[in-house]
DNA sequence: CTAAATGCAAAACGTTTGCTTCGGT
DNA sequence: ACCGAAGCAAACGTTTTGCATTTAG
């Protein structure tokens, strides 16, 4: 387990993928760095782009099955941008939600203990337990001159 | 029944759309009718098969324009219930947010100021003005005597 | 009469899958 | 040696589009 090796990261996903279980093949490897490595939200041929600068042999359809893998073993999150993609990011611990600049498609992230509260209550209220939220705000600048596009 | 010529509902989207100067085709009319007239969620094919109920003669290409045309006009509102489809419903003025059963598919509807000011305050801290939220909750019935799927 | 809307089928799009080969454990 | 994973291309489901024809205004 222990190293010397220094491979640029412990990359938290791949300690992941052992402890599920998972085999951890080259592809896997690079593309749990280039999610790690993220700070945006990239998309799934974004990951792809990204992978395949680190590693030419990796397909499309590899870059899917591993995001699916990784979303299933919840070690990502799968954010929807609007854009008719999968967006992909590496899942920390909080409860976190996007707000989705519409002229740049830039997601910038918040928290909000309120409204986390209140959305649960009004879950329960209505009788349910809450399994999930899917929360996005889309939004324009307000000091920026007006740009076009 | 307060009207005379008993077209079954001045449907207020027929209405819209010809303040909006399109053109009211017979199948737009049927499609505005069918809108009118769900109190559910249908994605584009159930509106296809609905409106076929009323006139056969219509593709499933003229629903989608219609859908889209309907939708840029701000007469319906696109809803996703995370099920790949896009799913419509008749826009009333008010804001509300969906809950949706994650077991049934089923789909329940509330509103929150608390939650709007919120995130309207949110948006703005963050430099943006608010233009768009989508809010849905996932959640399973809490009652029910625990019956699985 | 003219521009816009329809129908049809084909294409586009993001995503998944069958099958064979490859590689981790 | 196994069995899961990769690669490729073909299949998929949803949505869009090109083009010839119809129709509302």
């Amino acid at each position: 387990m222990s190293q010397a090796q220094a491979k640029e990261e412990p990359t938290r996903l791949e300690r992941l993928c052992a402890e599920k279980g998972l085999k951890m093949t080259e592809q896997r490897r690079v593309i749990a760095r280039v999610l790690s490595e993220a700070d945006d939200h990239p998309d799934v041929e974004e990951v792809y782009r990204r992978a395949s600068a680190h590693d030419a042999g990796i397909s499309l359809a590899t870059v899917y099955r591993a995001m699916r893998m990784f979303e299933d073993a919840g070690i990502v999150e799968r954010i929807d941008v609007g854009d008719g993609r999968a967006h992909y990011e590496e899942a920390r611990g909080d409860q976190h939600h996007h707000l989705i600049d519409v002229e740049t498609g830039s997601v910038a992230e918040f928290t909000s203990a309120d409204v986390d509260a209140i959305l649960q209550r009004i879950a329960r209220d209505l009788g349910y337990s809450l399994v999930g939220t899917r929360l996005a705000l889309f939004g324009v600048r307000r000091d920026k001159p007006a740009e076009e596009r």
